[in-house]
DNA sequence: AATGGGACCTGCGCGC
DNA sequence: TGCGCGCAGGTCCCAT
């Protein structure tokens, strides 16, 4: 799905398009999507609410609304949202009163949206670790040490450290030159330091680009973001390494598809 | 407790 | 052309 940054773009994008706008109508064509509360009323207790503030905690959205009310968002793998006018494939549309429209779109519906009173008893939010912006390099090397699975499966344990997926999860690893598949508690204090510093990086970079369009995600405009094209090796399995020319190889680890270049990661 | 594999979904592109 | 398979940005559930 969209990791933090693609989420922290549609937040910035949402915060300047929807504030202070009221809900009119909400049609739900994919009833699976809405978690909480089921059907109708999820929309009669949408309709009528004011949108007070946009929030990101890791990948999840959070619209503040009026009435106490929190619209909590989960874009898993394939949601995202496009605003403007009515979209046909859109699973859930939110009209406000100004006719405008903010539909969200997921394909494979695996994202979810609730609607409740907080957002922070969320199970999967108040287990969620620290990002990486919050913590320094000497934490994050004090974490690496305590555990033992492939490094590249704990920076995308959203319990330990949040915000990261898979696309930036091999970003951070090419940059600080690690491979992937190295035991996390075997990386020395100095490449835990390196690999903290890079994927601050690699997310405000990609922030600053308005994340990776390398599917079906688009910004909230429906435009592709700008990240994708500066991608280092997700997606690059074949081609020739950046840094070094060596042709990047893909594995699998921990189920996920993972592309490194086996002579710069060490 | 920590770790890895499968399940949840749809649709695309590829090889045969 | 048509089909089956593998694969896709995440996370939960389960067995070990």
């Amino acid at each position: 799905m969209p990791e933090l940054p693609e989420v922290e773009t549609i937040k910035k994008d949402l915060t300047r398009r929807i504030k202070n706008k009221k809900v009119a109508e909400v049609k739900i064509n994919k009833n699976k999507v809405v978690k909480e509360p089921s059907g109708n009323k999820f929309k009669k207790e949408l309709i009528g609410k004011t949108v007070k503030n946009i929030k990101r905690k890791a990948k999840v959205l959070i619209i503040e609304l009026s009435g106490n009310r929190f619209l909590v968002i989960h874009l898993r793998i394939a949601g995202w949202l496009l605003y403007g006018e009515e979209e046909k494939n859109a699973r859930v549309v939110v009209k406000f009163s100004d006719r405008t429209v903010l539909n969200y779109m997921d394909q494979r519906l695996l994202g979810e949206l609730r609607l409740r009173k907080d957002y922070q008893d969320l199970d999967f939010i108040k287990r969620l670790g620290p990002e990486p912006f919050e913590i320094d390099g000497s934490d994050f090397a004090k974490i690496t040490k305590k555990r033992n699975a492939s490094i590249k499966s704990l920076i995308m344990n959203q319990n330990i450290i949040s915000g990261i997926g898979n696309i930036y999860a091999q970003e951070a690893l090419f940059l600080a030159k690690i491979n992937p598949k190295r035991k996390s508690n075997s990386l020395s204090r100095r490449e835990a330091m390196r690999l903290h510093k890079k994927l601050i990086e690699v997310l405000k970079e990609a922030i600053k680009h308005k994340g990776s369009s390398v599917d079906l995600y688009r910004v909230l405009g429906g435009q592709k973001g700008g990240m994708e094209e500066r991608l280092r090796v997700y997606g690059r399995e074949g081609k020739k390494c950046f840094a070094c020319g060596e042709k990047i190889k893909k594995i699998t680890l921990s189920g996920r598809g993972t592309c490194f270049c086996l002579r710069c990661q060490k």
